[in-house]
DNA sequence: TAGAGTAAATGAATCGATTCAATAGAAATC
DNA sequence: GATTTCTATTGAATCGATTCATTTACTCTA
């Protein structure tokens, strides 16, 4: 069946420590040796087997990748980075979807404890970094993927989610807007909270009013569904800051179907400048991070802190978001 | 550091194979022992490595997911579905973006094989099976997805992509459409191959003429790119059908850019139906396919022929797609 | 009470690659 | 020609879990 580095050795008449040299000290042997080996390779179509590979030297060559939500297009930009620049160091990753939710995330850190994946890039579903605790005491080396690390105990790469919400608001506030509905994700999602901070920082700064609705899920059905509490609000806003694009997409989506001009009626923001944005009904105003550096960032971090080992220093990396300005906001009338 | 069944074994003063026991069969260790050896895992935190664990038994519990593109929302939906159908059964999955590229994939296809996976599920690049069978030869199960058998030699799930085409084509036809663009991907992509069989069935029925304008890779800036080409054109068609949503979606952004109207001068419809196609500037007119049954399935299939090794026979599902209609199309003006 | 039968626990062999001390053989040095 | 140095190769020990033939300790039966 599969050819094993024994076959290999005994093909090519050599003993296995040759062949494994073959494989990864190339240079310690000899131009022919080297050559009789390679051909028993070939001719056998021998993969190594990665598991006794690196069940000896302790160490795989796979990371691990948790996100929250594979169908959000701005993490699977991340991914992509994150993929390319493990790549390039010719590393695999395990993409993992935690759903936002806990649960699922314990089970993948799990499972991939049991791959022996040697680092983990995470954008934890919840604030506590205990559980990822045990990941380092396993040797794992853990990055926070666009979060930042709080005590500074480990690398982290981040966008400031708090100047995000603030841009939204100053943008709107310079736009005229008094009145501005705010729709977010639970406040456990350091993302959804500090992007809450920035925002009341500005409306304060601005002065304009803040009008909170709360989602449990950061997806367009859910931006859809905060349509109905919006429309119930007494002093109608007439703009709306979305805590991601998919919401925005479904607040867009709900409104529009309601019959609301957008952006006459009401203006609308997102975040995270998905690849969709400009192609929405009403080109989607949005805060934009960018989200392959972020991914290649991170799995550079990463990767370094894998190589480097005890000599690490941990880094926090922050990139700036910006403003994508689109036709979906327009001065209040 | 991490501790070993060896410590978890001296904790509890009893023997290795005890400790296997515990976590394999439960049943054949006594209740005092059972609790006792318990604890100690509890004590030490211990995971069990999984690559020795599978080094030993062969078997690994994860699979690989290969497909062209994780960005398309289309693949991610997939890629929901087989996550769903693995972690049922208790198995992880390696997802890889493959980009199109053979080389890629080729890539990716070592690396699973060196991470020793139970079964591929991969929509390949091209259409030729052949690499396909070092993993066949492996003993790794191979389950074709978005994709049949030609030779029904191994698993697939597929959608009659021949149908999708001629639906979308009847569809054109019945609005009044006589000449209709073709945004087509490379004919070495099955699926590409396959909906344009359909075209030029259904075209031929219907007594339509269909202009194709092929290109190489099927995001949306390749669809913003073929508008050009669709510009070019001597006699400009009423119609456009492309090949996947993601150019639809590039195809609409850049009419709309040069002014003109959709559908009244210009019908659209794409192939996919992905969760953006409502909320686009006109929303999009699609070929619908059961994106996550279809991971599901194939998950199912995959795990199937794992589990049952020699006994199994091939299956070939096939799921039908439908139109969903929108208001990227109308009656011819 | 000897003998058979059963349940529980043992521990050495195994999987496939890596590692490294040991060795053989050739070349260089005196 | 003897000694040292260097290079290329060897093969046994190792990683951590699984497997399974074997042992141990009981219980039951005649």
């Amino acid at each position: 069946m599969t050819a094993s580095l024994r076959d290999v050795a005994q093909l090519a008449h050599v003993s296995v420590g040759t062949v494994s040299n073959v494989l990864n000290r190339p240079s310690v042997v000899s131009p022919e040796t080297l050559e009789r080996v390679q051909k028993a390779i070939t001719e056998l179509g021998f993969v190594p087997n990665g598991f006794a590979r690196h069940l000896r030297s302790g160490f795989s060559r796979t990371i691990g990748l948790v996100v929250p939500d594979v169908a959000n297009p701005f993490f699977t930009e991340v991914a992509r980075g994150v993929e390319d620049a493990a790549s390039r160091r010719d590393y695999a990753v395990f993409l993992c979807n935690s759903d936002e939710s806990t649960t699922k995330e314990e089970k993948y850190l799990n499972a991939l404890v049991a791959q022996q994946v040697r680092g983990v890039l995470i954008t934890p579903a919840d604030s506590k970094p205990q559980r990822l605790d045990i990941l380092l005491d396993r040797g794992i080396a853990v990055t926070l993927l666009d979060r930042e690390s709080k005590n500074r105990n480990r690398c982290s790469v981040s966008v400031d989610d708090i100047r995000g919400g603030e841009i939204a608001i100053e943008h709107l506030a310079s736009l005229g807007h008094k009145v501005i509905a705010w729709v977010n994700g639970p406040e456990s999602i350091p993302q959804c909270a500090d992007r809450g901070l920035g925002v009341a920082r500005a409306a304060n700064e601005k002065n304009v009013t803040i009008k909170t609705i709360r989602v449990p899920l950061m997806n367009s059905d859910q931006g859809a569904a905060a349509v109905k509490a919006f429309l119930a609000l007494e002093e109608l806003p007439t703009a709306i800051f979305c805590a991601n694009d998919l919401l925005a997409l479904g607040v867009m989506r709900a409104l529009l179907s309601e019959g609301i001009k957008i952006p006459d009626q009401v203006s609308i923001i997102g975040y995270d400048d998905i690849a969709f944005a400009p192609s929405a009904a009403v080109p989607l105003t949005s805060i934009s991070q960018p989200a392959y550096q972020l991914g290649v960032a991170a799995a550079e971090l990463l990767l370094a802190e894998c190589e480097e080992a005890a000599m690490h220093s941990h880094q926090q990396v922050r990139f700036q978001p910006r403003l994508a300005l689109r036709q979906s906001t327009s001065a209040r009338n």
